[in-house]
DNA sequence: ATTAGCACTCGAAAATGATGAGTGCTAACA
DNA sequence: TGTTAGCACTCATCATTTTCGAGTGCTAAT
């Protein structure tokens, strides 16, 4: 069977429909509501072949229609309008964005909050992996008798500090020890650092012995443990409007999946970083996410592909539009992270 | 009507057995199941007395009793049973608090996980204001040529970080200033500072005049904007589990509720601090949680009030196994913190 | 190839009925 | 006088039936 120009036009009306009713969509309906120019009784026709194409299915038999996950793969694919951001919203979008940059995790967290905002569905983000930045510089300060903070600077201005136990210590002496870390550390990536690199700047400081026998394990252990991707969730909840999420014990599965940092992770990082991946139920590649889908894109560093960015919504969401935002969304924060020393 | 022993014992069984089963509860079930010694006929008429008295209502005419906010008050003051934390539960909370103790807020985290954990509601925790602790020390680290990293030291060990887009300044310049601005400052608390404060310290350091004009703005802006009470809630989605969040509607009331940071602060916030508190919906204070019920305590720091932890859920929950819990982990927290210079 | 028409299907919603847990009241009883 | 057995009555819940209508597939006419 081929499948021809008309075919096409029924399944768009037919998923256009569906992902603004959630109803499954019968023969009578299409004809009234769009301007197909046939006859019920030919859709009907069609989509009887549609079905046998695998790209609808019935609930029952005296249903109206509803996509396969194959059906919107093609909507997605080749059928769907590509509408573009009004200039009011992408004007709110930018001055928010702008508004708040002193810190990359503040930018990005915001973003996070308006794309859920914005598409009403779950938003997920993830920052750029620390351990793989360069690192620029490192500094310990004493905070009290008992505590120094250590700060790893990035090339790219990012840093994270991490707050250690270590007793007595002098911030001459500090600042000697990461003046010396700095000189050996310098351009490698958290990643790189062994137990052998860490071992030689033991040796250029073997004036402070003891003290360095007693912080060396500690940083040791510090450095193996930096590790975590952040991921950011916001509107987890928005989906409890969606008639999917309807039945409690369905939208618990679905948080329950939202709150595993280590899933989120495994399904954003997935896949190549160029444009924008529209991953339809099971492409999504976790069983508990059969049933949704997901958009998502990586936005850039420096020009560099960096955090990646997405949306979680049922399988029945507007694709166009949603596509639309998070492209926006992509590039400002590409835009905005661009050159910036932040 | 006299309030007399028998129907306190009727009523206690009443709420014991709603609180096990959350359906209203008969005369017949209770004369079976609760050694009262008397018939159903007897304990209607009780329960007749009991109604009219406002400890009890009836959903419908010809359904069981369930208890009335005035009857949980009964219940908690005078009724229930107060449970001890068993031992091998009390080792597991204490060695999981204790284990993971760098930083307050960690202890912190961990411990309200393990709250809505273990009582499988939801549950809340208040951090000590910083803004209300002392300050000890200040320091700005020059992170790179466009930031610096404030760091706020407290007379307990407490920290704060925040990052400052400040341009091409100089470590050694930025030491004199948070020299001068420690020797002015120590001992202030961060809301006792006004621009008079930051005023005089600006005169102390003449010499670096533009670059102090520059700075204190930023300065001032910062310490105003330092303000806000940190929440960790956790557990939110563990009342899907339960039989009164079955319709989605009112659990997405319950989430909305919980995720306003300012309600639950004015709820955590309210009250005094001594001993815990068992809030019975309205008492609560808030509309949304009307038919919720709360048990908070205050835990200490160095043995003075500081955060406060608390547990949600309905009003139908364990208030003895609640109680425990609460208080035992409020205990520990403050033997944690007591004394301790984090 | 298209379409009108028709018999048929089947879920959703409304109507009906049985069930049973629960009540209040009364009268008998200890 | 307090307690209890008994009885009529209430009413939510659940299962069953009925109705309704949107939808389908098929056939025959255009």
């Amino acid at each position: 069977m081929d499948i021809n120009e008309r075919k096409l036009l029924i399944l768009k009306a037919i998923i256009d429909d569906f992902i603004s009713t959630a109803q499954p969509v019968g023969s009578r309906t299409l004809a009234k509501n769009y301007p197909l120019g046939i006859s019920s009784a030919t859709i009907r026709n069609e989509m009887a072949d549609l079905e046998d194409l695998g790209l609808l299915q019935q609930p029952h038999t005296s249903a109206g229609r509803i996509p396969s996950g194959r059906g919107y793969r093609m909507y997605v694919d080749t059928l769907m309008k590509h509408s573009a951001l009004g200039r009011n919203q992408q004007e709110k979008i930018r001055a928010l964005l702008m508004s708040n940059m002193i810190e990359l995790d503040d930018v990005v967290k915001q973003a996070v909050k308006l794309l859920a905002q914005i598409t009403g569905m779950t938003a997920v983000i993830s920052l750029p992996n620390f351990n793989l930045s360069k690192l620029e510089n490192i500094k310990m300060v004493k905070i009290n008798e008992q505590k120094v903070l250590l700060i790893l600077v990035s090339d790219s201005g990012e840093f994270k500090t991490i707050p250690l136990g270590i007793n007595s210590s002098n911030q001459q002496v500090l600042d000697m020890i990461t003046d010396a870390m700095t000189t050996r550390l310098r351009g490698l990536t958290i990643k790189d650092i062994t137990l052998r690199t860490i071992g030689t700047i033991k040796s250029d400081l073997s004036e402070y012995g003891g003290f360095i026998d007693y912080l060396m394990p500690i940083l040791r252990d510090t450095f193996r443990d930096i590790d975590q991707v952040e991921v950011y969730v916001e509107g987890v909840h928005n989906v409890l409007n969606l008639p999917e999420f309807q039945e409690v014990g369905r939208a618990q599965a679905f948080f329950d999946t939202m709150e595993s940092r280590e899933k989120l992770c495994e399904v954003l990082e997935s896949g190549d970083g160029g444009g924008i991946a529209v991953r339809i139920g099971p492409e999504i590649g976790l069983d508990e996410l059969a049933d949704c889908s997901m958009i998502k894109a990586a936005y850039k560093v420096n020009n560099e592909p960096a955090g990646r960015i997405a949306v979680i919504g049922p399988m029945r969401m507007d694709y166009g539009a949603s596509v639309a935002v998070v492209d926006y969304i992509r590039e400002t924060l590409s835009e905005i992270f661009s050159g910036i020393n932040l």
